[in-house]
DNA sequence: CGAACCCTTGACAGAAATCAACTAAGGTGG
DNA sequence: CCACCTTAGTTGATTTCTGTCAAGGGTTCG
């Protein structure tokens, strides 16, 4: 694995607090490995025997069912998942495939779970890792029972604007069917949404959004910390 | 604090494996009370100051924006709820009340942060029910975009009979509309869904609900251990 | 150049919410 | 003990929203 990536890793909130001999047995361990798009990580259902942490490129975790099919997530570097599953030795939940081309570090499962019984400081970063998560989960959840598709979109224009330093406009970071997918509808209701929003302050032009007028769109969104505001691991580390 | 709950609480897995003197210390500090029925005991958005657990009647977990309102969960004895913001020091996501004459006990979080790092089991316990909660809602996000309100509902019917020993028959143990909340439909929806129900295998009468056909129920449901099986915080410790 | 594939648009169908009325059950107070 | 009131639940009529199906434009890639 390059220096690089360790250095990145290394820097990551699971990782920072950790005593440096067990970060080296961990990542001894691991190793790196890039894949094109559309390449299946996980399998959900199979047992969890990596932790996943995403370097470069994007990955998305999805579910499906009955051949329906939603996508729960899209995880950008430098980030990890299912941690969850890992640290119960469970099933996966969510299926992971790349988007794009992407290089993933895998961190065996085993290796988590012995070294987090020794450091104290890993397994207080653990907590604090994984109440992010339950979090990010619960505000998704709020969102898809409390906002209609089109306040959901409004909302996600808002956040990513944030993202992206607040910006006037920003370019989609995934292609529509798939933020369709995340917010919960098809991607002719999307198609549709998107329209309706044109009204409210917003442009759309291809992959690019532009908001013209955001007291407008956030009477739309109506954002609250409580659903719109990241958990510190969500965006990821940038380099 | 009675030596009964005490007792109690200390079965549950978050307790079970750590020192004598620290469940001592964090019980010491903690109280216990009783509340009647619709008693709010949280509000969403303010500071996580205490762990919540139930030892008898059960509460809601509910969040609301913009005048709507939605139903997350409903914990029963012997559970814990809000552990993550606890031990994020961040603001509830969620609001609580009681659904019934209800009993809880509250420990302080501070105790609990202080506590998980001086005692290595009781921080890999914290780690093992956060993964529990964080996989509770992702199954419970799941069920929300992949399947249609009958089959939510289908499927819920199917859990609580297997949760009461697999009876041919249960009580619902919450009200309706609550149940319709919680499924993310209005009461009304949950009403003809239960009627549209009743031709694959299912009989209604008040409360109680009769399963007269398990093979076709589960062909509406459909059941999965990715989406229907209880992670094992979630039924709570019987007495 | 053709073949996918993504996105959009339109027409339509289906699901669920809303609004309103009605029943039934439980609790309260006379 | 009964009349009254409140509230949960049901049912019907209607509207709104979203999904489905089908077609066409535009792009990318082999």
């Amino acid at each position: 694995m390059r220096d690089n990536e360790l250095c990145e890793i290394r820097r990551l909130p699971l990782f920072r607090a950790m005593a440096s001999e067990n970060f080296t047995a961990l990542t001894r361990a691991a190793y790196d490995q890039t894949f094109p798009a559309q390449v299946r990580l996980i399998e959900e259902g199979a047992a969890a025997d990596f932790l996943h942490i995403v370097v470069e490129g994007s990955v998305e975790l999805f579910a499906g069912w009955q051949g329906r099919e939603t996508t729960m997530q899209v995880v950008r570097p430098v980030s990890t998942f299912i941690l969850a599953a890992c640290m119960k030795d469970a099933p996966y939940l969510m299926s992971a495939r790349t988007l794009e081309k992407t290089r993933v570090v895998l961190v065996p499962s085993v290796d988590l779970r012995a070294i987090f019984r020794i450091d104290p400081e890993f397994a207080l970063a653990t907590i604090s890792e994984l109440s992010a998560c339950y979090r990010s989960v619960v505000k998704h959840t709020k969102e898809l029972k409390l906002r209609t598709a089109r306040e959901r979109l409004a909302a996600y224009i808002l956040r990513q604007a944030k993202l992206d330093n607040n910006g006037p406009s920003f370019i989609l970071p995934m292609e529509k069917r798939v933020l369709a997918s995340l917010i919960g509808v098809t991607p002719e209701s999307l198609s549709r949404a998107m329209k309706s929003l044109q009204d409210v302050g917003t442009k759309v032009d291809g992959q690019r959004i532009i908001i013209t007028d955001h007291k407008a769109l956030e009477a739309v969104a109506c954002p609250t910390p409580l659903m719109d505001d990241p958990e510190q691991h969500e965006q990821g580390l940038r380099p």
